[in-house]
DNA sequence: TAGTTGTATTATATAACTTAATACAACTAA
DNA sequence: TTAGTTGTATTAAGTTATATAATACAACTA
C-alpha cells in the first residue's frame, strides 16, 4: 500500500473504505499523536487532492467532518489548520480511546465475557 | 428497534450496516454464546426471510458466509444447520474476541499509547 | 408424487460514494 | 487594483454495494 506524504501528514488509501473517511481518520489521528503542531496549516483542498489523485470534493468532505469536530479551522481565503486549542486535541484523543475501549468491551460482552476477562486478553495476548 | 425472535435465535435489524452481515453477526455471536445447542436447525432460507420481511437472496447470502466458515452446515432439501463440532464454535469465539483485542490494541496505538495505558482504561473505566 | 429444502440466474432499484466541471466569495501579495 | 490562491456551493454523471423480485432447478422427505 503506497503511503503520501505531504507536509507533516502521510496518507495511506485502500479501497475498503469511503475515501473521504480514510483522509479525515488519518488527519484526525496525526493530530492526536501529536505529530503535528497545533495550528499547522494542512494542504489546501485542491493540492491535497492532486496529491492523493483524488477529487477536491472528497477532501472537502473529510475537512468539513473534521471542522464539525473543531479539530481544525477553515479560513475561507487563507486555507485550513490545526486547532490551536489544545483541551479539544486532548479531549478528542481520549474519545477515541474511550471509544475504541468500549467497542471492545461490548464484542466481548457479545461472546458472553466479562471485563474480568477482557482484562487478561489484553494482558496475555503478544502485541508486537 | 424491533425485536424479532425465531426459534432459538433473536433478531435486531437496522439500516445503519448491510442486512446480510447483521443476520450472519447475529447467528455467529448467538453460536458463539451458546445460545443455541449444537446441530440445532436454523429456520429455512424462506421462513427467515419472511420472519425478518427481508429477502430470500439476503439471507442466503448469510448463511453462505457461516457455511465458509464452518460455523453452519447446510444440507440441500434438508435445511441448514449450526455445526455439531464443538471445536470450531470454540474456535471462532475465540477469534472473535481475539479480533476485538487486536483492533482495539490497534487503535490505542494510533493514538500513541501503549499496551499498559490500554489495560488501564479497561480497569479503570465504568462498564456497566 | 407433492412439498419442502438449498441454490443459481437475470433483471431492476436504490443509496452511498466519487468524479467532473463550473462558479463564486474571501483573502493575500504584487 | 489585479492576479492568484483559498474555501465553498451546485449540478450532473458514473460506479459500486446492497437489496429486491421473479423464476427455475436440484436434492431431499413424507
Amino acid at each position: 500500500m503506497e503511503t503520501i506524504r505531504i507536509g507533516d501528514f502521510s496518507f495511506q488509501l485502500d479501497l475498503t473504505k469511503p475515501l473521504y473517511e480514510q483522509v479525515l481518520q488519518q488527519i484526525r489521528y496525526s493530530v492526536a499523536r501529536g505529530e503535528v503542531a497545533l495550528g499547522t496549516k494542512l494542504p489546501s483542498v485542491r493540492e491535497l487532492a492532486q496529491n492523493l489523485k483524488i477529487n477536491p470534493n472528497t477532501v472537502m468532505r473529510a475537512y468539513q467532518e473534521l471542522d464539525r469536530d473543531h479539530l481544525i479551522e477553515t479560513r475561507r481565503g487563507q486555507g485550513t489548520f490545526i486547532t490551536d486549542n489544545l483541551k479539544i486535541v486532548e479531549q478528542i484523543r481520549q474519545n477515541l480511546a474511550y471509544e475504541a475501549a468500549r467497542s471492545f468491551i461490548t464484542a466481548m460482552k457479545e461472546l458472553g465475557m466479562d471485563v474480568h476477562t477482557a482484562k487478561s486478553l489484553i494482558e496475555e495476548g503478544d502485541w508486537t
